[in-house]
DNA sequence: CTGTTCTGGTTGCATAGTACAACTAGTAGT
DNA sequence: ACTACTAGTTGTACTATGCAACCAGAACAG
């Protein structure tokens, strides 16, 4: 096996032991807000606003349950809906400022634990790592759930 | 907040999304094992046979939980328990040939989705992205289920 | 021994998250 | 206008999960 082959095996077996220990532990540090609502939250921050559509493709998720998870979102008072002029179908998703505060209070007591994981990591170190992540993730990630989705 | 800061915000948005279209894709895939199922059976075949109560342990799950997992993976004949002739409550798991061969064949089809999906790194670039992912799991410790493991 | 406490495991119940299919409504192409 | 497509909602069913109550065997104190 040459080199490429040995650090696809690790990527496959790292990202797996992650994703079990992601799975194991969900949504016990923070119960106010659910690992589906922080992440879906996150992304609309980070994006800045989007169709419920986008975000079932980013995370791969079906259309209904984004819109089940959005409808719990919205009843919170954490996101709102604005029916896009130009399309009336579409509703372009918005963090109100309740949800930026919630956000911003989770993010911050989580980020402790995960500077206190990532520490010592040299900054140009977590930047890459977060591109490569991102280059993964998109790979599959915004189009057609493929069979390496997240596999 | 500083750009060290905004990379680990990526890194856990990114290791969450791509945490949520495993457990999706695992089960689409393989709809015979489960993500936890397979991580299950990995751990057996890892340490060759232990108690349910080991399991709960080690992925954090509740004893229940990993009871009814077991108690699947048994009626699929993937595992068998034996009882602990130095103590009738144990029951020690292990997999039998059946459950060999399905965790060999789960593993390969991953890796082949691996490899496409990564097909088209440079070798430098998976090199380092695996190492990353090693260092990031190693802070973790196999054991120590509280903030940050993947939530 | 006997009673108490501990431990491994199962079961009843409630809940969250999810997919799939059927549906509504709005848009675009011919 | 007719058709095909797209965004989103709702009905339904299933899985994974935790908690609490429980059972059975083991360990220990007297």
């Amino acid at each position: 096996m040459n080199t490429a082959d040995a650090a696809i095996e690790t990527i496959h077996r790292e990202m797996t032991a992650f994703a079990r220990r992601a799975r194991a532990s969900a949504g016990r540090l923070h119960p106010e807000l659910s690992l589906v609502s922080y992440t879906l939250l996150g992304h609309l921050e980070d994006v800045g606003g989007c169709r419920a559509t986008d975000l079932a493709a980013h995370y791969a998720l079906d259309k209904s349950t984004v819109s089940r998870q959005v409808s719990a979102l919205e009843r919170a008072g954490l996101v709102e809906r604005r029916t896009d002029p130009q399309d009336q179908r579409v509703q372009v998703l918005h963090l109100t400022p309740a949800g930026m505060e919630i956000l911003a209070q989770v993010t911050a007591s989580r980020r402790v634990a995960f500077r206190e994981r990532l520490a010592g990591w040299p900054e140009e170190d977590l930047r890459q790592f977060a591109g490569y992540l991102l280059r993964y993730n998109a790979a599959g990630g915004t189009r057609r759930v493929t069979a390496a989705a997240g596999d």
